[in-house]
DNA sequence: ACTATATTGTACGCATTCGTACTAAATACG
DNA sequence: CGTATTTAGTACGAATGCGTACAATATAGT
């Protein structure tokens, strides 16, 4: 018998619930270590390279690039990163880790997965490794349905 | 033997994948409705009751209350809401929807619910019900380590 | 009754986020 | 060679989102 629809509002509201946690949760920390969420997602990406595009850094962070300029913007105020114009591609900019950003990434990357660890380790390795093929499928089932992004 | 720790992270970066890829795909729907995720959110909350408190609306939404008073403002200014003084709280403020309001609720939330279901059809009821439960225990495990809401 | 405390909502500043428009530079095409 | 299209980044406005401070009201403790 075919039932009502909006079954799937439990793991709806669930999976809302879930990121909200996570995230009210991963920020606090960040913000004691005196970043922003977004501002903690440009240095970790930019940690352990020579340098990336704002568009590469975009693609990795899933930041817009409008966002991008602001983001940057602050984390070079507080002189974490710099912007070196491209040796061979003049309309693209080169964004590196200042010595005071590689600094910072070395102090608190490992120390925020030290503070997240816990967290998901209480699910057991088995129900993460299905939690997160679950998330996959649900993800891939997103992206089929959706329009390309405009970037 | 011991492994290096942070074998989390790939269920974590699918975590916070997926939930932006649901967002996308959820806001784009929305916005083609003529509102915003957040007034959608306090919309769907108040339809079918009779009015509810700031306080309330933040609680159903979790939204805290510097930002729903911002998100009430423009939904009285487009004449979907109306804000009354309470009767025997003289602190509190019922924030009920006008008719307009009303139709908006009728003609927006099941239209939305039937836009999303296919998505989470894709996965069929048992994945469906395990990614909730394995969901709830990560909820879990994280308010645990939270600090409670300042709100 | 009186005072200390807690609760409700608003005001404000800072940071993000997106969409759109714009400039500059590189590439494709005729 | 010259123009059209594409690409990279910035500028800007509207809307969250959070933290803090604040005014008004309610409640608790004495």
């Amino acid at each position: 018998m075919p039932t009502t629809g909006f079954e799937f509002l439990p793991t709806l509201r669930e999976l809302v619930r879930t990121y909200q946690a996570f995230d009210a949760f991963s920020s606090a920390h960040i913000r004691r270590l005196g970043l922003t969420s977004p501002q903690f997602d440009v240095i970790a990406t930019l940690g352990n390279t020579q340098g990336m595009s704002c568009r590469d850094i975009g693609q990795k962070t899933l930041m817009v690039k409008g966002t991008l300029t602001g983001v940057l913007d602050r984390l070079e105020q507080k002189g974490l990163i710099s912007r070196i114009s491209h040796p061979t591609d003049g309309r693209s900019t080169l964004v590196r880790l200042s010595p005071a950003g590689e600094d910072l990434f070395v102090r608190v990357f490992s120390a925020h997965l030290t503070h997240l660890e816990p967290v998901f380790a209480q699910l057991g390795p088995g129900p993460l490794e299905t939690l997160r093929q679950h998330l996959e499928l649900l993800r891939h089932s997103l992206e089929k349905q959706s329009a390309p992004p405009s970037d």
